[in-house]
DNA sequence: CGAGGGTTTGAAGTGCATCAAATAGTGTGG
DNA sequence: CCACACTATTTGATGCACTTCAAACCCTCG
């Protein structure tokens, strides 16, 4: 269990807050709590009024939309320290989308009413949420550019690339995160396209599967081939810095 | 031709520029000119260091990037009063795309280096950067789940939809902007592709198509099918209220 | 051990891409 | 105004990638 300060603490490292001086810090954070969810809780549906945005200590959320018939597109799932619903202040504060916990999950979550009118007293706070905005921007165009140039093999190695966290040039291991039926969704595509598409990419750059365990020995080799027809150059790199 | 006191009156109408003072208005248009280009006119290519920003007058212009194997992915097409290459400030001062004209075109252009200066001394531009960039942040979103979930024709219909300008429950006439095959590499299909999901979506809804002009009916009818599996219900309203 | 969900495999279908060629349109110079 | 050249668009045939439906296989957990 987090007090007071831990929250407020937890909080000063988001992008977001960066520098505030402490004043507006306070009137921000003021209404925070931190709560814990199990899996399958949603935490608001698409089109609700959103009266408060959330920040993931630990576990997974997914964030989705559904259609008319009752597909549903998985927009992201997020690990911890990524900030969500806070872009309802510029959706007619309705949330763009539902969110719903796929990995018991502690998250703090913060009235939106404050940041929204903090905003419009606070430079410093405006830049950050400009730079966080534009930060977004520059992801979901990669995105697009990856649903339309990259093939189900090349996705999955887009995202194991981004898995990775140190930067060496040796072998790297790593298991996934939510189950395998997720990450295919993360991905636009069925289950079991994602089990035949990680077989042929095992096949074409010599990474090794055993369950949710991954082991690449040679990730330059997984960056020829998953980043081939990306326009960002090889690793994708400005995916990573995004929570 | 355009006098200094045209461009600052046409400029004062965008989005990014409204509610400012004077004085901000004043220095962030400063260095601006206007232009005119031909077809086929390159602007400016991505990664390209980042000096000015523009606006359409007259005309189009397409958006794409580049991949390493020569692909093109057309980012978007856009008509006049849009503005474009602002982002770059957002992005290490690098172009994100490259533009090319498409369709003999009246320009403006701006200097960066002001517009970066001024969003960090005055409050109105930021909230305005802000509220920019969140909606085109909408609209990306939407765009995702286009590809992901929309079948070419639906695709097709969609654009369409955003084209009618009236929300007449009855008929409407319409003809297509810019050339098929741009359309094609706009909505991430080919040229042959698009003619025969042209063809399907006639056959779906009773449009009529001759060359390049299309009668539709009932509007109501090729919402239904176009809009069928979209998550942001009917007439896909926030895409179309975006430049 | 048995139930149930996640994962894999197989077979068949669909949609879009690709290659190739015919057709329609457009602008040119004669 | 016509013939030609060139480009946009359409049409056909074929192939590949991903989906869908079905069934087997795991694996965990009660």
């Amino acid at each position: 269990m987090k007090n007071k300060n831990d929250i407020k603490e937890t909080l000063s490292h988001l992008d977001i807050f960066k520098n505030c001086d402490k004043q507006t810090y306070n009137t921000v954070t003021a209404g925070a709590v931190t709560q814990i969810f199990e899996k399958g809780k949603i935490l608001f549906v698409q089109e609700e009024q959103a009266e408060r945005y959330y920040m993931m200590i630990s576990g997974w959320v997914k964030l989705f939309r559904e259609t008319l018939d009752g597909a549903q597109a998985v927009i992201d799932i997020l690990p911890k320290s990524s900030i969500f619903g806070e872009m309802s202040i510029f959706n007619d504060d309705l949330y763009p989308y539902s969110a719903e916990i796929v990995d018991n999950a502690h998250v703090i979550s913060l009235p939106l009413a404050t940041l929204k009118s903090e905003i419009n007293k606070n430079g410093t706070l405006t830049m950050n949420m400009l730079r966080h905005v534009a930060r977004h921007n520059n992801k979901q165009g990669k995105e697009i550019e990856h649903l339309a140039l990259q093939s189900a093999p090349q996705r999955i190695g887009c995202f194991l690339l981004r898995l990775i966290d140190q930067e060496k040039s040796g072998a790297a291991t790593l298991h996934l995160p939510y189950d395998k039926t997720l990450i295919a969704a993360r991905l636009g595509m069925q289950p079991e396209t994602f089990s035949r598409a990680l077989r042929k990419l095992r096949d074409a750059t010599d990474i090794d599967i055993s369950g949710a365990t991954i082991t690449i020995e040679n990730v330059k080799n997984l960056e020829n081939y998953a980043c081939m027809n990306c326009s960002s150059g090889f690793p994708c790199k400005d995916l990573k810095k995004i929570a």
